[in-house]
RNA sequence: GGCCCGUUCGUCUAGGGGUUAGGACAUCUCCCUUUCACGGAGGAAACGCGGGUUCGAUUCCCGCACGGGCUACCA
C-alpha cells in the first residue's frame, strides 16, 4: 500500500534557524509539494537546557517570509498529530522506552554523569575512548549487571536512572540512504545510546523515531550530521516493531563556509559579512545581533532559488527557478553528496535577477517610503508621484542589485547636488564653458516640449553652434545635472526632472563652478 | 584516535569508459555608451594522487592523501 507522502522539518530551538535549516526545510516542502504530500513542522525540544526563548517564533516567522508552509505544526495550525512540540508530548515517550526495556532491547542504567565522565578521562589518558556498549556495559551500574529486586529497589528509591538501547554485539546494520545509497556500519561501532534521560525527557533518538512513527513520516530528510545515528535509528525502529513503516532516509550534504573549510556556523556571518541567518537574531542573553537575509532587502523568493540550488541541481541549466517550478522539478536524486560552499556573491546575483523581473509598480510602492524617509520629501511633492517614481526605478533598475539601493544610488534625482565632482570639472572645463551653458540654458528656456529626443537634439544643435562636441559637453552637463560623473541615463535624467528643475540646476551648478574657479585663481595670485 | 560520508574550473555544479569536459557566479579583454551599469562577443580557469580492470579511464574497483561529519543523560 503506498502510503500518503508525509516529511517533517524537526528543527530544535536553541536558538535562530540558520540557512543550512532553512535549505532543509526548502528540500522537504518541495518533496513533500511535489507529491502531493504534507509538510510538518515539529519542534524538538527536549533538552531544557537548552531552550533559547524566541527561537521557536524565530523559526515560524522564518519559514512564513521563505513562503515554506507547513500543513500541520508549531505556529501554522495544529493537525491531527499535535502537539508538535515535544515538551509537549512527554507523556508519550516513557511507554516506549518501557516497552523497548520490557522487549529485551533496552535497559536501565544508574551510572551517573559524574562516574561516566571520569571514565572517559580515564580512557583518554590511556590514549583510547570510552563507550558504553556491549564491552563495557557488564561492568557498569544497570539492569543488565543488577538483580532484578535491586533494580527495582532503587527505581522505586527515586535513584536517578536513563535508559539505554542495548546494541547488539554483532551485526551489520544498512540504512538505506536516497541520496547515497547503502551505508553499512557495523553495531559493534554503536554505542548504547541514552534513550531516555534522567530528568524524564526522551533523547532526540528516541523522541524522533516515536514522533516519526506516530506522525506517519514517509521520509526523513535532514542533514549529514545525522548519518552516523542512523543506524541507530533503523534499529529503533525494528526494535520496536516499526521496520516495516521505517521513513525512507535521505541525508543532505552540509552547507560549508565561504573561505577555509567546515560547516557554516554563526559566526561566519559577521566575520565575512553576510547574513546566515533568515531574518535578523538578537540573541536574548548576550543582546549580541545577527543579522538576516530580510533585512538585507533580499527578496524571499531570491534566497529560495539560491538556497535550493546550493546542493541540488536541476536535469538542465536553468538557474531561475519560481517555487513552482522548484516543486515541479526537484528530486532527491539529484540532490549531491558533497558539502556545499554557501557564495555570498552569487546570493546577490539572484537578487538582482529578481529584482529586474519585479514589477515596477511594486518597486515604486516599495520606494516610496524609503524616499519619505531618507530625503524628508512632504507627501504631495512631485518627486513622490508614481509617475516620477516609476521613471526613477526604470532609471536605476539595471544598476542595482537591492531595492534598498534605489534610494541610495539615486539620492541626486530627488536632491539636486551641492557638490561637483571636481576631477571632471578640472579634466573637462574649458574657458568659453561657462558662455555655452548658459546659452544652453537659456535654449532650453525656449523648449516647449522636454523629451529625452528634444533634449538630445538640442544638446548636439547647441553644441554644433559653438563649434564643441557633444562628447566635450556631456559629462559636464551630467555634472551640473547630478554632481557626480557617473549614474543614469543622463537624458532620462533631464526629462525625469522637467525643464524647471533642469535650468534651476544648471544655472546653479555653473554659478557655483564659476565661483570655486573664482576663489581658486585668487589662491594662486 | 575510532567510525561514517565525500573529492570536476576560485565558487555552485553538469557530465560520464572514447567529449573541443558543458553552464552559472566571480574574474579578464573587447564591443555598445557622455559615464557607471545593463547587454553582446570572447578569454583564462577543473576531473587530488597511486595502482588495477580495459584497446581506452576523469568516469568502474582498490589503496592513499585531503576535506568534512559524528564520537554527550545536545539536537
Amino acid at each position: 500500500m503506498e502510503r500518503k507522502v508525509r516529511v517533517r522539518f524537526a528543527p530544535s530551538p536553541t536558538g535562530p534557524l540558520h540557512i543550512g535549516g532553512v535549505r532543509t526545510a526548502l528540500y522537504n516542502y518541495l518533496f513533500a509539494k511535489k507529491h502531493g504530500g504534507d509538510f510538518i513542522l515539529r519542534i524538538e525540544d527536549t533538552d531544557q537546557n537548552r531552550y533559547v526563548p524566541g527561537a521557536e517564533e524565530y523559526i515560524i516567522e522564518s519559514l512564513k517570509w521563505c513562503g515554506i508552509t507547513p500543513n500541520e505544526g508549531v505556529g501554522f495550525g495544529d493537525g491531527p498529530h499535535a502537539s508538535y512540540r515535544q515538551s509537549e508530548r512527554m507523556a508519550i515517550y516513557r511507554q516506549y522506552a518501557e516497552k523497548l526495556v520490557d522487549n529485551g532491547f533496552a535497559y536501565y542504567a544508574f551510572d551517573s554523569e559524574v562516574e561516566l565522565d571520569a571514565l572517559r578521562k580515564q580512557m583518554e589518558a590511556e590514549k583510547s575512548a570510552f563507550s558504553y556498549n556491549s564491552k563495557t556495559r557488564k561492568q557498569l551500574v544497570n539492569s543488565l549487571t543488577l538483580s532484578a529486586d535491586e533494580v527495582e529497589k532503587r527505581i522505586h528509591a527515586g535513584d536517578s536512572f536513563v535508559v539505554r538501547l542495548q546494541i547488539p554485539e554483532n551485526e551489520e546494520v544498512v540504512v538505506h540512504d536516497l541520496i547515497r545509497g547503502e551505508v553499512r556500519v557495523h553495531s559493534s561501532q554503536l554505542d548504547d545510546k541514552v534513550l531516555f534521560k534522567s530528568d524524564g525527557m526522551p533523547t532526540y533518538h528516541l523522541a524522533n523515531v516515536v514522533d516519526d512513527f506516530l506522525m506517519q513520516i514517509t521520509h526523513v530528510i535532514r542533514g549529514e550530521e545525522w548519518l552516523p545515528s542512523a543506524p541507530l535509528h533503523v534499529l529503533l525502529y525494528r526494535y520496536l516493531g516499526w521496520e516495516n513503516v521505517m521513513p525512507k532516509f535521505s541525508h543532505l550534504p552540509l552547507l560549508l563556509k565561504p573561505d577555509g573549510n567546515g560547516k557554516l556556523s554563526k559566526r561566519d556571518g559577521d566575520r565575512l559579512g553576510f547574513p546566515v541567518f533568515p531574518l535578523n537574531w538578537k540573541d536574548p542573553v548576550t543582546g549580541e545581533l545577527s543579522s538576516g537575509y530580510r533585512e538585507r532587502n533580499y527578496i524571499p523568493a531570491a534566497f529560495n532559488n539560491m538556497l535550493a540550488l546550493l546542493g541540488w541541481h536541476p536535469s538542465g541549466d536553468q538557474e531561475i527557478f519560481s517555487m513552482e517550478e522548484l516543486i515541479h522539478d526537484f528530486s532527491l536524486e539529484r540532490v549531491s553528496k558533497s558539502g556545499a560552499k554557501f557564495d555570498p556573491e552569487k546570493t546577490k546575483w539572484f537578487n538582482q535577477e529578481y529584482l529586474r523581473h519585479e514589477p515596477i509598480e511594486k518597486l515604486v510602492s516599495l520606494l516610496k517610503p524609503m524616499i519619505v524617509e531618507t530625503y524628508k520629501i512632504a507627501e504631495g511633492d512631485k518627486r513622490l508621484t508614481n509617475e516620477y517614481l516609476s521613471k526613477v526605478v526604470t532609471l536605476l533598475l539595471d544598476r542595482v542589485q537591492f531595492e534598498n539601493e534605489f534610494a541610495e544610488k539615486g539620492s541626486y534625482l530627488f536632491i539636486a547636488p551641492t557638490q561637483y565632482d571636481q576631477d571632471i570639472i578640472t579634466k573637462k572645463w574649458k574657458p568659453g564653458f561657462e558662455n555655452f551653458f548658459n546659452a544652453l540654458s537659456a535654449e532650453y528656456g525656449m523648449m516647449t516640449s522636454f523629451t529625452t529626443a528634444d533634449i538630445d537634439a538640442k544638446n548636439k544643435e547647441t553644441a554644433a553652434a559653438n563649434q564643441l562636441k557633444p562628447g566635450e559637453i556631456l559629462q559636464l552637463l551630467r555634472v551640473l545635472m547630478s554632481g557626480s560623473g557617473t549614474g543614469v541615463d543622463l537624458l532620462g535624467m533631464m526629462e525625469l526632472f522637467g525643464k524647471e528643475e533642469v535650468i534651476t540646476r544648471l544655472n546653479t551648478g555653473v554659478n557655483k563652478i564659476m565661483q570655486s574657479m573664482a576663489a581658486k585663481s585668487d589662491h594662486s595670485k
